[in-house]
DNA sequence: AAATAATTTAAACAACTGTTTAATTTTATC
DNA sequence: GATAAAATTAAACAGTTGTTTAAATTATTT
C-alpha cells in the first residue's frame, strides 16, 4: 500500500497513542480525535485498526534494514569499526525514534499480531546474520576472541537500549539532571548508551587493540 | 488484605492471562473462566479488575526486597561476591518467574496505573541504593574502578534478562536447542544469563582478582 | 459545465466491557 | 438444628468498542 500524506499523519498521531497509552488501550476514536479527521477515515484509510499497526510497523521499519547494510558495504572498515558503527546507529535510531520503540516492545511482550510478530523476527535475523558474519571475520582476523555467543550479546545492546528508554526519568534523576531541557538530555543519553554497550562489546568479543 | 487460597489462586490464573494478552486485552470474564468461578466473584474478591492488579504486584514483588537485604547481611563475603549473588539471585527469579515480570514490562511500558508504578518505582530506589553502597565499598577497597555509572549498568542487566525473557525462543534457536525439554533448557538459559552478566559487571566495575 | 470518482460525515450496528444487583446456596457459629 | 455470615450465582446495567452504512461534500476528469 502506497501511503498518502494522511495516511502518515494518522500513523504519527496513531503511535504516539500506542506508545503513550498501549495498543489495547488505545481507541479508534481517540486516533481520529488525535488526527482531526472523522472516526470512520480509519477504517477507510487502513481498513481496520489492527491493519493500521501493521502499516505502522511496515513504515517505521522499512528504513532500518537498509541502513545496516550501507554500513557492512563500507569497505575500507575493519569488523570491529563495523560493529561501532551499527552500536551508534543503533542507539541513535532508538532514541530518537522512542515512540515507536515503545510500541515495538508492547507487541513483543504480549505478541499478538502475527504480521508484526513475523516482520519483527525478519528483520532480528538479518540483524543477527549480519553481525554475525563481521564477528567470524574478525575471529578470523584474530582481533576478537573465539567463543562468543552472539544471541547473549545482542540481547544486551537491545534489552540495555529499550529498558533505558522505559526507565530514562530513573536515569535522568540518578544524573541529577532534571532541570535540564529534553534535548540536551537526550544527546548525553546517547552518548552515554553508546560508550556503554561499545565497552559491553569489546570486553566480551575480546577486542584489545594494543 | 490478607490473602485467601482462592485469592492467591484468581491471582495465578489473572497473571498468567496478564503476561499472554497484556492487562487491557484480558477481560474480567477471561479471568474468571480461567480460574473457574464465577464472573462476579472477581469484584467481590478484589473489589475491581485494576485493584486485582494492584494485588498481583503486592504479592509478588512482596519477597524480593527480603532477599536483597538478606544478601546484604551477608558479613563474611566482600562487595563483589554479594554483587555475585545477587545478579545470579535476579536472574533466578526472573527465569522462574517469567510471568509476573513480563506483566511488569507492559506495565512500565505504558505507565498507567499509579499504585503499581509508585511500587516499581520504590523497589527499584531500593535496589539501586544497596548496590550503590556495595559499589562503594568496593572502591574504597580498591577492588572497583573510580568512576561507575550504577544507573546504566542496572539496566543493562535488567534489559539484558527481561529482553531475554520476551525473545527466548530466538535464543533457544540461535543454539539449536529447539528439541530440549523447556526446564532443561531454562537452566542453561538461566547459567548462560548469569554468567553473560557477571563478565560484564566484572568489565564495568573494573573487577579484576590477581 | 456535467459526470465521475474520491473523500468526509453523522448515525447506527451489534458485540463486548467492567461492575452491580438481588436471589440462592453453602459454610460457620451458637 | 436454628441463625447468621460468607460465598456463589444468573441476570441485568450502562457505557464503550470497532466497524459499517448511506447520504453529503469535495476533487478530478471528461
Amino acid at each position: 500500500m502506497a501511503l498518502s500524506k494522511k495516511h502518515i499523519h494518522i500513523l504519527n498521531q496513531a503511535e504516539k497513542l500506542f506508545a503513550k497509552n498501549g495498543y489495547d488501550a488505545t481507541t479508534v476514536r481517540d486516533i481520529a480525535e488525535a488526527a482531526g479527521v472523522n472516526l470512520a477515515m480509519i477504517s477507510y484509510y487502513f481498513g481496520s485498526k489492527e491493519k493500521l499497526l501493521e502499516a505502522l510497523f511496515m513504515e517505521r521499519m522499512a528504513s532500518g534494514t537498509l541502513l545496516i547494510r550501507e554500513i557492512n558495504n563500507m569497505a575500507h572498515l575493519n569488523p570491529w569499526q563495523k560493529i561501532q558503527i551499527m552500536i551508534d546507529e543503533y542507539v541513535n535510531r532508538a532514541v530518537q525514534k522512542q515512540d515507536f520503540f515503545k510500541v515495538m516492545i508492547s507487541e513483543q511482550v504480549i505478541n499478538q499480531n502475527p504480521v508484526v510478530i513475523n516482520y519483527l523476527r525478519k528483520i532480528r535475523k538479518e540483524y543477527a546474520e549480519l553481525i554475525g558474519d563481521l564477528i567470524l571475520q574478525g575471529q578470523k582476523e584474530k582481533i576478537f576472541c573465539k567463543k562468543i555467543d552472539l544471541a547473549l550479546l545482542l540481547t544486551t545492546m537491545t534489552g540495555t537500549v529499550k529498558h533505558m528508554l522505559i526507565n530514562q526519568e530513573f536515569y535522568r534523576h540518578s544524573l541529577s539532571l532534571e532541570n535540564m531541557p529534553y534535548e540536551k538530555f537526550q544527546k548525553i543519553l546517547t552518548k552515554n548508551l553508546q560508550t556503554h554497550i561499545r565497552k559491553i562489546f569489546k570486553s566480551i568479543l575480546g577486542y584489545d587493540p594494543q
